[in-house]
DNA sequence: TACGCCATGTAACGGGTTACATGATTCA
DNA sequence: TGAATCATGTAACCCGTTACATGGCGTA
């Protein structure tokens, strides 16, 4: 899935890897992310396939450029994705509700301390999210005119992420409390 | 990841990998799954490394049950992860949502009918989730009394789960809403 | 002086999915 | 008659992570 959000900011103009993970971390990181490894080898495969070209900019004294271009096939393949409906629900897979599934038998202490761990990394995530207005695609908006639709979607998707980081924080809060209040303590 | 959630079932009974996969589908696969090959091949892996031992109970016109058993070194494992907290918050990975960022220059049509399909797929799912006390566990409660503080963590777990198909549901509806009154009509 | 940014990549490994293979029993 | 349940597994593949390798420039 990982080629078909670089191809979507290849849409918008030629880049580099390292660019495209500045934009990938700045805008689309709350529902999909990447490391620069996967994004270099990808980028490769999507070459390989003629999806993207690649041209070499020279530089002194750091390695040469390499930037990247969606083809017509490129474009074909991601409006083919871009029109096929996914047609299943995402499955979650949450690693804290499995641990705490199975505390059962842990200490009190133990389980109140992670989960209070959990809450403090959530709400310094949802602050430094809610305090950002993805400052890469701003830049794009205004450079690029005419993507007033685009930024309509971008805004949906941002909701959902404060959304959720919002749920996680309360549904943290209340069952630190429930725990305070119902689970026995380790005798 | 996996293997700690077999172990973390296995700690209550004996089990073969077929009633495993029923565990996990019927009570943790709102935030983890697994497909059964993969169930087969992690008790293999935990066999070898001596978390778990495990008998063949013949049967007839049947493939004999391989039936795995905690151990001692296995007990000590799934408490040491147990205690380890998570120091990173869980990144999302929602292609729902990578779809609708790129999807600025789709059909309005095209996009309406991915959001109410997926609209369709989470209430159903909602739906059934809320009718389901997880009966395995239920059965466990009965047989095994002293599970009263498993029960509570189970009931967050859950609770987390249904929460979050609410959000997702409330998302999905104001989104088509947003998009139906403000996404330009293709032209 | 040390850290972060720029800029590219390769190699080994890990976890998970899909497809394949087998086949009787039970229930609608 | 056909689908679901019981019951086990193997092999190929795909996606992603971690670790390794290089190194100058700007800034605190």
């Amino acid at each position: 899935m990982l080629k078909y959000a670089l191809l979507g900011f290849l849409r918008y103009q030629p880049m580099t890897g390292y660019d495209l993970e500045a934009h990938i971390r700045s805008s689309t990181s709350h529902f999909w992310h990447a490391r620069l490894s996967q994004i270099y080898m990808t980028l490769r495969e999507l070459e390989a396939d003629g999806w993207v070209t690649s041209t070499l900019e020279p530089q002194e004294k750091r390695p040469d450029r390499r930037i990247y271009t969606l083809t017509e096939i490129g474009q074909a393949g991601l409006r083919e994705w871009l029109a096929e409906p996914l047609t299943e629900r995402t499955a979650v897979k949450e690693p804290l509700l499995l641990k705490l599934f199975f505390a059962g038998s842990s200490d009190k202490q133990t389980i109140l301390h992670q989960l209070r761990l959990q809450l403090e990394l959530h709400r310094k995530h949802l602050s430094v999210y809610e305090g950002e207005l993805p400052p890469i695609a701003a830049e794009l908006l205004q450079q690029q005119p005419g993507l007033q639709a685009d930024a309509l979607l971008w805004s949906a998707a941002r909701d959902f992420g404060l959304r959720y980081e919002r749920l996680y924080i309360e549904w943290l809060e209340d069952t630190l409390h429930q725990i305070e209040n119902q689970f026995p303590e380790t005798s």
